[in-house]
DNA sequence: GATGAATGAGGATTCATTCAT
DNA sequence: TATGAATGAATCCTCATTCAT
């Protein structure tokens, strides 16, 4: 039993993959610059370094590819965070993780940001939601701080909140930091504003 | 007797600005229904009963519909939002006020909310600014507020918060509250969050 | 006999035609300004300061005051023409006076000028003929010099040259005199241009 | 064996350059048939069999495709009579070459003269020049034969005549003529006219 | 697989003409 | 009669997607 058959197939499933992720970079790219409408499908395929007709061999359609540009982060993003909330001692400290988590993911994928802060956000509201997944996934990093807080206050360890409006009231400070980040540009955001938004919701929430 | 001259020439202005209003209205309605992108300069014609080339009597471009559109209802928001900060007796009140006009503005202006909401503050974000006192008002809101939370810690009667980051705070909050009434469509939304969010910051900010 | 009822009539077509003339006179100062295609009828209106509406109670449509912008002109060219060329003792005298009833008109009819060579003849041989009074008038100076020729060398004055074929020429030269006057702008032509051509011809048609 | 590499590549250019051309050929049809201004886009591309939108991947804009289509007969025309004027050995010779090329190119190009004559020269007169090169390439020819005029005077081969004014003279009777053949439709045209204008000016300017 | 030339539906805007006042 | 607001057909151009090479 050798195995050779498949190991052609493993390379070029590889291969597959490296452009895929190629694309997608390249996506998030050009979509963080000029926004869903105003970029045209070339565009992305320049930056990508390839041709125009062979995104579609990826990808069925520009929406598809925004779609899926957003999807890869946000699984990443709901990793990390699942982990360093996972590894919270206390529901402050959950806190602090879910802010921290996204704050240290804009710095290094501030394109995502861009794009899922100031536009598929808005889309979602808009129309009908477009990928369930990639809703889901927004609804579960709200639901896992929810949930953390249902615990601690049943520990007694925090004030009676309801732990779903808890969630939902950090998430919408947390876009907030980050749209002021955008804003700044390159620029130094206020240092001090995520201890203020963290600071806040602690001591308005200690038992 | 006397005073009629004028008669026919008010009437038709009278009749012209009706008409800019019936225009905003349906730009309004559609763009909510659709976002900017989607929607077509026909079907505005078509939702306030006019002709497509009717709309270019009263306006220069899709784009500036869109911002007069915003604009109106901006302006009048924010003239409800000084009365009713301008009424406020505390910080606590003030930030009350400021968030209960908009949901109480949301109740009668939704396509409004739901363009500037999802749409337009996310296009600030990521292009050139496109009308200033678009812009400004949207600042001058948060700007009302911080002055009310300055004096108020001047007074002693708020802690020692900044009183930008806590304007800001509830300006993000207050979006929250919007975005998910807008999500809920026309069932109710959950009537508590208002409070919980008021609740939550004169908590936080009690001296 | 008071013949009073006609007198209000009478004024009433003075004014008609004083106001319809206001239109022409307009009307070529918008044409020669910005060409057929790129004058809008609301800037004839403007120039002759009436309403738009206006226009199509003394004319049906935009290509009608075009045609009857140049028809009075050259009405009035051909008169002149006629009654100069009418006066010449001899065809050289003849070849003269069409040249320089032209060159004379072109002082105080520029506009006219400017719609007629550069814009109306290339119509002409471009479209079917709009206008077949226009087109006769065209032919009837060119026919008039010809019949001068015709006559001179019949009396032995001028060379054995087609007389069809001299008039044309003539024209032809006159249109280039024309052309090179406007394109000049305001400036001054060369004052040898028209004494050249005139020398150029005479003497190659002397017997 | 061996240069095959570039073959595709060249088969491409070629097939890019031979469309582009077919464009060309397809617009002067049309532009000569209907004129600018009524020229709709998709009738240069329905003539020339391919997609409205094909068009725009050879040429950026209506306007630069009715440039590319003069300016690519302008060049060959200013060729064919830089040559044919260069084997002359009279100035008599030159003014009969340059009459006669630009006769037999309207016998194979009729829409390129049709639009040059009857449209561009106009639009020169009128508005701002559009296409430098063009111009420049209708001077020259202007140029060209004064050029010649001038060394002939010196030589005193020709009388006394200024040669620009001359070379002008030549070029609005040149219009003249192709002016006839155009109105005279597909009929044939008087064929003695030619040889009477180059008869009349080599009389007229014999020294 | 990879490419980019070709396509044509779609969309913003203009403007000659009409018509209610 | 005079007006200019209203209209919608007409037009240029863009761009997502397809497909022959």
């Amino acid at each position: 039993m050798g195995g050779g058959v498949p190991r052609i197939s493993l390379r070029r499933k590889e291969l597959t993959e490296r452009r895929r992720e190629a694309i997608l970079s390249a996506a998030r790219a050009v979509f963080a610059r000029k926004g869903y409408a105003h970029t045209v499908v070339e565009d992305i395929a320049g930056e990508a370094g390839i041709g125009k007709g062979t995104l579609y061999l990826y990808f069925p359609s520009k929406e598809q590819i925004y779609l899926a540009a957003l999807l890869a982060d946000a699984r990443r993003l709901d990793c990390e965070s699942r982990r360093a909330i996972g590894q919270a001692r206390s529901w402050q400290g959950a806190l602090r993780a879910y802010v921290e988590v996204r704050l240290r993911y804009f710095e290094t994928h501030q394109d995502f940001v861009r794009i899922y802060m100031t536009e598929f956000r808005g889309m979602c509201v808009r129309e009908r939601p477009v990928s369930s997944e990639l809703l889901r996934l927004t609804e579960e990093g709200v639901a896992l701080l929810a949930r953390c807080f249902a615990a601690a206050a049943a520990r007694g360890e925090m004030g009676a909140v309801d732990p779903q409006l808890a969630a939902l009231t950090v998430s919408d400070l947390t876009r907030g930091l980050m749209e002021r980040r955008l804003r700044a540009g390159g620029g130094p955001p206020d240092p001090a504003d995520a201890g203020f938004t963290i600071d806040t919701l602690c001591r308005a929430w200690q038992p």
